[in-house]
DNA sequence: GTTAGCACTCAAATTAATAGAGTGCTAACA
DNA sequence: TGTTAGCACTCTATTAATTTGAGTGCTAAC
């Protein structure tokens, strides 16, 4: 069977409709909602024809009309084909209109808090529940590396990554450290690993220092793991989360086993990831850069009742992190697609040019 | 009227057995569950008595009877003496079986996991809604400045408090700042802060400083408000949350408005700072250190359907934070202390002595 | 002071009745 | 051939009526 026209019209019409009731939909709402004219009882027909087509379905036989995961696919993927076109048109208008100053004028040292405060700004103002996880680290250069001694035997790591992303490891030695030593580990550290990622600074690596650096080698290799460590802490993806209890506001996830596995995920964030992993391409519009994952596609089982719209924002020169909206199936789309636009637009401004 | 040691006997079975069920309890179940052979109408007699004295009322007029507010405050209280009087009996025992091995043994350097890690693992074995709080900063002490220059005009303040709980700093400096400077000022600022709490760090002690540092007076101030951030964002009360879903176990507290009312305080964290701050003395059971919050008690009324106990940990001599536990007012408190009581006790141990 | 017995109350569960939205199908129409 | 009016039918949701049972309070007897 062909999806003509007119049937698509319907379609959309169906969709529109759902997303503002959450009530199926049926034949004569349609029948007057559309500028088709055309009778109810025409509408059933087609409407027989989209069920059958797998868009549409019932859920039982003398009710209206819900759409399918199939049905919203198409009806986003035709959302997006569409704002893709009028970005092209208003690609250059954009360009001049730039340097509007950013509302959000703050410092930047503690992305964490920015990113969180972020998050709860969207969740506010779309009524979903928003996710924000930190650039991903894993590409991440180091930038800096500080050894210093807090006790005798306590070493303290201090690694700076490129944008300035800080974290801290506690190293416990045996043996009382001279100032000279730890001068020559510095500076040592400093030369051979600054500009490295986590990937490069592999087993090799660690294996070679630790054998020029002669009888402090086991020191070596145990800051090498600690830096690794450091790093491998900013690099498990850390997300942060916001308005999990706005799922209440849709009564179709609200039932207690839904809301209570859905707010499971989001308090274990495990599930996440995969939604926010950097998996740029794939599924991905290449244009907006935003993807949608829509029931069984989040492929997390407390989701199936959910659709996930993401978004990348760039941190640095090729490090990106994600802002995604959680909600019904049936959510504003077009909505949440503005927000994160707007909201990655934000964050791209903060981070890049971070002193005006 | 008189509380006598029958009223109060029934009263503890009512409870008891309410614990147990969540459902109202009758004057048939009492007769039977205790073992005063009493019939139920006497039962009934008594328990007429005890809901004029407010510790039981009926849901309505012809089902069985629930504690109040003020019967579980009784049977709280009665079981915190108790509890009192065992641990006495024991001091001496747990003396020697005191270094026992830990069965937890990790890296202590980051803090923050191992807090999250037992508040999982907390929730997990009592099917509640466990609650950590970062030891309290405001009486911790400097330990340690350290700044670096990470570009030219980035200066990294890394602060080690006592305890070793590491936090940096980023602040963006005017003009670029010479190699002597740098070690100047690191001088400057461990001689004069180390050992300094955020109270004594303050506004007089920064123009001091401020004064005779001379032309670097500007710099200096910047840098000593840095310092004071970190100990402050130390300081602000961080809370770890885990297992939230476990309200909807409980049939009272997962209507959705409770339910969300619940998890939104949880989500936000503000309020439950109220529950966890460092109020020793005030309603606390000054030998077990526990401490028990009824429904209003709380003074967050989206707990009024709860109850919350919490412990202490000591992190370091003087510095305290708090573990809780959120449940249903028909939460088994017994239980609850056991497993406060041995997460504190392992928490002591774990900081008290880092290394076995 | 305790207990048996009885009338009474009220929530919760079950059943019955009703309304209404929407469909599919057929037959007529342009 | 595509469109439409009309009608019988289906199924949910709502409301009302009925029943059940746990539990009480009170009285009178022990």
């Amino acid at each position: 069977m062909e999806l003509d026209a007119r049937k698509k019209k319907i379609l959309q019409a169906i969709i529109k409709n759902y997303l503002e009731t959450g009530e199926p939909v049926g034949s004569r709402t349609i029948s007057k909602y559309t500028d088709l004219n055309l009778s109810s009882a025409t509408i059933r027909n087609e409407m027989a024809d989209l069920e059958e087509m797998g868009y549409i379905f019932q859920p039982h036989t003398s009710a209206g009309r819900i759409p399918t995961d199939a049905g919203y696919r198409l009806y986003v993927d035709d959302m997006l084909s569409e704002k893709q076109a009028a970005m092209e048109k208003e690609a250059h208008v954009a360009e001049q209109t730039e340097d509007e100053p950013s509302e959000i004028d703050r410092r930047i040292d503690r992305i964490e808090e920015v990113l969180q405060e972020m998050a709860k700004m969207l969740a506010n103002n779309t009524n979903y529940t928003s996710v924000i996880s930190m650039p991903q680290a894993n590409k991440n250069r180091l930038k800096f590396v500080q050894l210093t001694l807090v006790e005798p035997t306590k070493l303290l790591t201090t690694v700076v990554l490129e944008g300035n992303i800080v974290k801290n490891e506690m190293i416990q030695v045996d043996k009382d450290i001279d100032p000279e030593t730890l001068l020559k580990l510095n500076i040592l550290f400093n030369n051979e690993l600054n500009g490295k990622t986590l990937r490069e600074i592999n087993f090799d690596m660690a294996a070679n220092m630790a054998d020029s650096a002669g009888e402090l080698g086991a020191l070596v290799s145990e800051i090498i793991n600690a830096i690794a460590a450091a790093i491998g802490s900013a690099d498990g993806i850390q997300i942060f989360t916001s308005g999990a209890t706005n799922i209440f506001k849709y009564p179709e996830l609200s039932d207690t086993t839904k809301a209570s596995g859905l707010i499971g995920t989001l308090e274990e964030k495990e599930l996440l990831t995969g939604l926010l992993a950097d998996n740029s391409g794939e599924n991905e519009d290449e244009n907006t850069g935003i993807q949608v994952y829509i029931g069984q596609e989040t492929s997390v089982s407390s989701m199936e009742d959910c659709a996930v719209v993401t978004a990348t924002y760039e941190f640095e020169k090729g490090v990106y992190g994600k802002v995604g909206i959680i909600g019904p199936k049936r959510m504003d789309y077009e909505k949440v697609m503005d927000a994160l636009k707007n909201v990655t637009g934000n964050l791209d401004k903060q981070f890049r040019k971070p002193d005006k």
